[in-house]
DNA sequence: TTGTATGCGTTATCAT
DNA sequence: ATGATAACGCATACAA
């Protein structure tokens, strides 16, 4: 069934049938119900391989992440597949993992299958060196890059990123003028994103006059990865290390909800009666928050409109217009009952 | 760049260096040699849409569902991802809601991209109408259509599910051997899924003669929808007034995890001491389980082996071998500190 | 407005 | 083992 047999039904040309399907507007009403019911008769769909060989695009975007089961990236998934979807295309997903191989290859399957764009979404995808960062580069040249929380400055790839810096900044400046004034903070990743809040920690550190030295800052190397579930109770294992080599802290600024909750754990099993002793602040603000005990202050970082934008702006350079090569957005600090952030006099 | 400048270059014809390119062995190591020095010097990549053509596959499948940042969802794509991957195949990616307009419109765009099959996650697939299901029915008549959890009785689907009922019995029936004789069962779905699991609660009280009534379940209308924070908090009040209305219970079930978590809210709100004066078992078994406090009792569905299993049935579909029409694993009692399921003597 | 003819980049069949 | 060429199904430039 194509679009001869359709045309002959018809008794039309294929010309006038493919007229139609196209929403062209130069067909007579007449013809084009004639053409319609042939097409209705038969059940008739057009053969997308075809008609992809000829436009030269399916109307498909490739999404990559690192773990489509981790519940950031599957939110990003699910809010970048349905601007996509309205805007009449297709996802293709890949996960890649955290490893350089994967990651390219994956790139390159993509590419192959003539996607029309490729969504990066986290961090982890922007590397420290260029030479890391070719395959992307490389893929620019031929179809737009969209990053999400990415930053990689070239031709064609165009960055969306909530500004964790500033996030982490402000969530540890309001807890220290809250009148904290022995901060830790614990995060899991020195990806881009990961050296951004780190970054963001300590000017807020130095701008207080605190000391900043391995005491105050935990790096837990566990990373989520092919849907295994999160090892909290690791994390409350290592928090206690860095507790007895260190002594206590006062508050708690987790680079990651998931790493508070094993502050939290931490903290229970320890009698430390949170926040009066100690203040945590999460980020991310997931479902996750609302279910820990006591509920978790986290850091918003606005995923649903990154992804809209990023989806907005693809649809801009689709049709031809120049767009900024970033985007940056600025986060919220929720809070809930693990913190005390009202300001109070420092002693 | 072409197969035609590719055969120029190496001073063949096409035909060889499609020979080449599909790993043909009729072909002289030398030729071979001279086709992918031209390949590999000119960067080219054959183009996907012309092979579609003449292959009529481009080696994807379509996974719908109804939303991928539901953590059983998100976790689901990713293990048929990865498996899928393993085999050559592609992903697709369609979120289609709780909404039976979008289902069938999600599915008739997937048969248009001519996917190779169509995976559906989530018994919410499985209408209780013919009428409902036939878009499935429908599209199996040109692909395979795989169900994980779902239960359709058709030609060339094929369903891959976790004996829901039976789980749900067990562990009823654990919390009624250990002494609980006032059990409280909580749902929030109606579907295929959500009915099994119901049964088994009932037919656990059936055969303990403790009197069914409406005062053992509570309905909770939520559903998780567009990547939206679940309500605890709503879930905590629910059973708040289920609480005044009808009075005590010792034991609480849950359909799923987040349900467990607003169960576990209801009772530290008031005072009621966990597992002691009421135990309280979750559905999933997924991260959140080690994040709340006391730690979740929960059933493992092993949603990682049904992905797999799934995976690979759909390839002997396609080398042609027949599978079964329907394939069920049992589920695993995980205990953690919410119950205390050893056996006592009944009162 | 409609039809004709050709190109799109492969794979596969049939010769050689 | 290799080459010539016909599908594959659609879109479109050009002709009418």
């Amino acid at each position: 069934m194509n679009i001869y047999d359709i045309s002959q039904k018809a008794g039309v040309s294929t010309a006038t049938v493919s007229r139609v399907l196209n929403q062209s507007t130069k067909v007579t009403e007449k013809t084009r119900n004639k053409v319609l019911a042939a097409i209705e008769e038969c059940g008739y769909t057009p053969n997308a391989f075809a008609r992809g060989l000829g436009l030269n695009t399916m109307k498909t975007v490739g999404i990559m992440c690192a773990d489509s089961s981790d519940p950031y990236f599957a939110r990003a998934i699910y809010f970048l597949g349905e601007a996509l979807r309205k805007s009449g295309y297709d996802v293709i997903l890949s996960c890649t993992g955290f490893d350089q191989d994967m990651r390219e290859r994956q790139m390159s399957l993509l590419l192959n299958k003539r996607v029309d764009s490729v969504i990066l979404i986290g961090s982890n995808y922007t590397s420290d060196t260029d030479e890391n960062n070719r395959y992307i580069t490389d893929a620019a040249k031929s179809i737009p890059v969209m990053m999400i929380n990415g930053n990689i400055n070239a031709s064609n790839v165009y960055c969306i990123a909530s500004d964790d810096r500033t996030a982490v900044f402000d969530v540890t400046s309001q807890l220290i003028s809250s009148g904290r004034n022995r901060p830790l903070y614990i995060y899991n990743s020195r990806s881009y994103g990961g050296i951004q809040k780190l970054r963001g920690f300590r000017d807020a550190l130095k701008n207080n006059r605190i000391k900043a030295d391995e005491s105050n800052e935990l790096f837990i190397g566990f990373r989520r990865s092919g849907g295994e579930i999160f090892p909290v109770k690791e994390i409350k294992k290592s928090i206690e290390d860095h507790f007895a080599k260190y002594g206590s802290f006062d508050c708690i600024i987790a680079a990651e909800d998931i790493i508070a909750v094993g502050a939290l754990k931490f903290a229970s099993s320890n009698g430390i009666t949170v926040p009066d002793k100690l203040a945590v602040a999460g980020y991310n603000n997931f479902e996750l928050c609302e279910c820990c005990e006591p509920e978790l202050t986290s850091v918003d970082n606005h995923l649903e409109l990154l992804c809209d934008k990023c989806v907005s702006l693809l649809m801009e350079v689709f049709s031809g217009e120049s767009i900024p090569k970033q985007t940056v957005f600025s986060c919220n600090i929720i809070e809930r009952a693990t913190t005390d952030l009202k300001e109070r006099p420092r002693l």
